[in-house]
RNA sequence: GGUCCGGUGGUGUAGUGGUUAACAUGCCUCCCUGUCACGGAGGAGAUCGCGGGUUCAAGUCCCGUCCGGACCGCCA
């Protein structure tokens, strides 16, 4: 069996050539003693065109049938210029079909039918269509790109384990139960974390994987039980040397798949992103950025401003520029319950008409406050002002998310723009609602600032770390850190979460018992390669670029996992299940 | 754990209490020598996700449940 071209290839200037395909059958149009087959491999669609002497010979064939046809290029008389092929055919002379098919539930030639539940069952069909063929090749390709550049930059590829032990912070493990030990479970790596760091300590330097993580946590449209990481680690570094390698690689990938010069890297502290944007994630393509209200609001008689300013909270507005008119009631309702998913109360609105601000809470301003936000605010003919006024949080989170569903919703963002953004000096810990205490924000080997060390315990609020992202058009691309390499201060962090030492070592002794002899102050990375991909190729939705994807529910609607096993294999394992 | 949306021939949809469940596409048969999402004629194909309820009558209304999707919580 044998192919002297792909059925992408063929051009005009291969007109007279003898020529052997190997293809599926993709569509089929049958004149009667004139037959044309569309013959498709992963390069492409070729016609092939039986005269009345060789239409026979297809007869039975249907789509999906695999064919090896050779025959002769011609030039065709009309051109398909939707093709890239579209100028030639290739006239069948003799045709060995390959293998037959059944009808498949789902239409290869036609993109868009078939929901995704139909998709995935039948996974390995869809996966013939282009779209998703040129996502795993894409995926490929920024595989190879990365591998390369840190090859030549001096980063050493090492596998760590799949089966590790389970540190129960953070996410929740997959767990792997032991036959030899039963009643003992391994844990799936969530990252390579401290394999990576051990790397360090074993003198690796420069390490980087491609690596699998495994969380078992509730999915999203960017998010699924496993996933890949980029996974780099240096030593003898500070942020500045990470970034730069970061910087140069997403310069690499995006200069040889995208033909584009990346922009400057813009950095800006967490806490200065979200006054401005509402997120750690912001989309950047579009201004409309947060401003704060609560100066302006100061001595309100609004009671509900008032009472917010009272408990600390904020008062967030952003301005949509010359678009009230464009703004139902109705529509600003859907605004209002749009907010409300992030625990908003209420949405206060006003627009800017005929030098009137008339809206939600216009009556219930002094002309003093409504002529300050008309300054303060810059406000023009038909603006729009749309408020939160809430706890920090919630006020910040509500209009972040506002401000990003505006910008898609409008039309302000340009699909074509990467954006990237350092967001840098994340907190060290994070106020939690449940435990009503501050809790580590990042895993517990993230170095504070040196500066904040000594607010580990006494001022926790503003405690700030070593900790960075990278942001792309609205994702968190990547997250890493510089990490901790000294002995006490390990300690005092591992205090300062409320860890006993004790635990620690229950936990990570392994880890700490390495530490003792010689760490190198390293630090890294962990990017995120299928939101990567997803923003190359375009999409909105994780499961376009992995091969295999889960559903929402963490199951594969293909092969049926999880699914349930023997009583035998649960003996082995010294298993019984509840109930 | 929660909120919302969806489930109707193979596939994608319409059907908002009343005849034999409609349309497109795919599939099958026949016709067709220049199609390229070919065209034309005919045909088969659906217990409307599942269970219960309301009603003279349920694809349609109600309850439960399963599955898919988006989001909130969660994701150190």
């Amino acid at each position: 069996m044998k192919r002297t071209h792909n059925c992408g290839e063929l051009r005009k200037e291969d007109a007279g050539k003898k020529v052997t395909l190997i293809g599926w059958v993709a569509r089929r149009r049958n004149l009667g003693s004139l037959v044309f087959l569309d013959l498709r491999d992963r390069a492409g669609l070729t016609q092939v065109t039986f005269d009345e002497h060789h239409a026979e010979m297809v007869k039975e064939v249907r789509n999906e049938y695999i064919l090896q046809v050779s025959g002769t290029v011609a030039l065709k008389k009309d051109p398909n210029w939707k093709l890239a092929t579209g100028e030639i055919e290739v006239q069948a002379e003799t045709v060995a079909i390959i293998n037959t098919a059944e009808t498949t539930p789902i239409l290869i030639a036609n993109e868009t039918d078939a929901l995704e539940d139909t998709r995935l069952k039948y996974r390995y069909l869809d996966l013939r269509r282009e779209a998703l063929q040129k996502n795993l090749m894409l995926r490929h390709q920024v595989c190879m790109i990365t591998r390369n550049f840190l090859s030549e930059q001096g980063f050493v590829e090492v596998e760590t384990p799949i089966l590790c032990k389970s540190t129960p912070e953070g996410a929740r493990d997959y767990l792997v139960p032991s036959r030899i030990f039963n009643g003992k479970f391994y844990a799936l790596p969530q990252s390579p974390q401290i394999y990576k760091q051990l790397l360090m300590i074993g003198g690796m330097e420069k390490y980087f994987q491609i690596a699998r993580c495994f969380r078992d946590e509730d999915l999203r449209a960017d998010r699924q039980p496993e996933f890949t990481q980029i996974d780099i680690e240096m030593s003898f570094v500070e942020e500045e040397d990470v970034w730069d390698v970061v910087e140069q690689l997403m310069r690499k990938i995006f200069k040889t798949v995208k033909g584009i010069e990346l922009d400057t890297f813009e950095r800006l502290s967490y806490t200065e992103c979200m006054r401005r944007f509402g997120s750690d994630k912001p989309d950047t393509r579009f201004e409309m950025e947060l401003q704060s209200l609560n100066s302006l609001f100061c001595n309100t008689e609004f009671t509900v401003f008032s009472r917010i300013l009272e408990q600390q909270g904020e008062i967030n507005a952003i301005v949509v520029k010359g678009q009230a008119s464009r703004f139902s009631r109705k529509d600003l309702d859907h605004l209002t319950d749009f907010v409300k998913i992030y625990g908003a109360k209420a949405l206060s609105w006003l627009k800017f008409t005929q030098g009137e601000l008339t809206g939600s809470i216009a009556k219930v301003l002094s002309d003093q406050e409504k002529q300050g936000l008309i300054a303060e605010l810059d406000l023009k003919e038909q603006d729009l002002v749309l408020m939160v006024a809430d706890q920090k949080k919630v006020s910040q989170a509500a209009m972040g998310a506002l401000r990003n569903k505006l910008g898609h919703d409008l039309g302000l963002i340009d699909p074509n723009r990467y954006h990237f953004l350092w967001v840098t000096n994340f907190p060290m810990f994070e106020y939690s609602e449940q435990e009503h205490r501050y809790v580590a924000a990042h895993h517990p080997f993230t170095s504070p600032n040196l500066e904040d060390v000594d607010k580990l315990f006494t001022d926790q609020e503003h405690c700030f770390s070593r900790a960075y992202d990278l942001v792309l058009n609205g994702y968190e691309l990547l997250s890493g850190s510089i990490r901790i390499h000294d002995q006490q201060l390990q300690a005092k962090v591992f205090e300062a979460i409320g860890m006993t030492m004790e635990e620690a070592k229950a936990k990570f002794g392994f880890f700490l018992e390495a530490f003792k002899y010689g760490t190198p102050p390293h630090g890294g990375v962990g990017i995120g390669l299928e939101r990567l991909i997803m923003i190359l190729a375009g999409t909105d939705n994780i499961r376009d670029v992995v091969a295999f994807p889960k559903t929402a529910s963490a199951s594969d609607l293909m092969s049926e996992a999880p699914n349930t096993v023997d009583q035998k294999q649960l003996d082995e394992l010294g298993i019984q299940l509840a109930k």
